[in-house]
DNA sequence: ATGGAAATTGACTGTCTGGTCAACTTCTTT
DNA sequence: AAAGAAGTTGACCAGACAGTCAATTTCCAT
């Protein structure tokens, strides 16, 4: 049973290098250092090792979204989760290239999750989004696309990391680069609400808050 | 020598659904309604036909990037390059997931164009940016963590438009979809920087006009 | 201690894949 | 019209793949 968590992490990490149909479960098991037989035995097929990464992963996003609320601070709530969407592109970057390579392909296995859970969920979101417009906390914005554009800007600095080493000339981003992406994030998204802290402070507060639980 | 064109629009898209790995020859063979000797023939192996595909869509990226001058207006520069963007999302995004598939796995076949061309433009482009802040057009930012966020929110359109759909509630993106997206964007980077337009008419007038173009 | 359940594993297999090739047809040039 | 180049294709192959299975070991409740 204890090999059970360590198989879906090595195997998360090969899904997210090679792809679906590219992961081999020989690799996989080569990864884990175990018998391929082994990885059977335990899910049974390719595709149910597969799921088993996937909703290993869904229990960790849609938590984030927990700070929006409607007696929150919009700026806060917002940079809040921003912060922790960044932790996670920094601290789990495997488990957001398994679910971007997932929808990139039609979603075949997450399609269900999407249309219920995830829906739900952005539907109640966003009603604390229109209200907050109502009450002239921030500008208007539509609740739904305001969501799409955080998850692309903060889910980029796991997805394509290579990309930007490859663009910023470095081998591998580092904490400084993941500080300075959820600043600029951060920065667009609240002016772009209308709702820029006065000073630098309040955004460097949220930074050295989320250094420290990182 | 038709055929080429033919069989790199085909596989584009065979590509883009079911990833390098996953992309069969006789499935884009049969997509092309070709025998699939006929593709060996013209592109000797699947991965110098995939090289192939890639080169066909990198010519169009970095030429989205041409109004950003140094004496250009950075609002009507920047909404015209998210507009671009953004309609290039709708246009082709096969196109845009066989891109995005690539960086995810580490970008193994675009390694070198990244370091490379894209970092040159990238550095040129950046120190226009630099130049608008320097002379107070816009408010501070790292200019490339801010190409890294306009590529992240125009290309999620194309890369992640099943999960919109779903938390949208409908089938498919429609023009209208985009439209939002675009607008969405455009006034979320313009504000974020600091030159949001007076009114509604600046983003309106951009938008018409790429409806005109697309 | 013991018996049955759970876990482990090396050896095996049917299927599918990328790639080859020789035979054949169609173009192009003179 | 002739002949060589370019294009086309069905049949084939070696290797890699997911999945199976019987034999064995480890675990644990009594």
């Amino acid at each position: 049973m204890a090999h059970r968590a360590h198989i879906i992490a090595c195997a998360e990490r090969i899904f997210a290098e090679h792809g679906f149909a590219g992961a081999t479960m020989s690799r996989i098991a080569e990864a884990a250092a175990l018998p391929k037989a082994n990885l059977h035995y335990y899910f049974g097929t390719k595709v149910l090792l597969y799921r088993a990464v996937l909703e290993n992963i869904l229990t960790l996003w849609l938590d984030d979204m927990d700070p929006i609320t409607p007696e929150a601070d919009p700026a806060a709530a917002l940079a809040a989760y921003i912060a922790a969407k960044m932790a996670h592109s920094r601290n789990r970057p495997h488990a957001s290239k398994v679910f971007a390579a997932e929808l990139l392909h039609g979603a075949p296995e997450l399609g269900t999750y999407l249309r219920l859970d995830l829906r739900r969920k952005v539907a109640e979101k966003s009603a604390v989004i229109e209200g907050w417009i109502a009450r002239r906390l921030i500008a208007p914005v539509e609740p739904r696309h305001l969501f799409f554009t955080i998850w692309a800007m903060t889910q980029t600095y796991a997805d394509f990391d290579t990309q930007m080493a490859a663009v910023l000339g470095i081998d591998k981003l580092d904490a400084g680069d993941y500080a300075t992406g959820t600043e600029t994030v951060i920065r667009l998204v609240l002016r772009g609400l209308g709702i820029a802290p006065a000073g630098e402070t309040e955004v460097s507060d949220i930074m050295t808050q989320q250094r420290r639980t990182a």
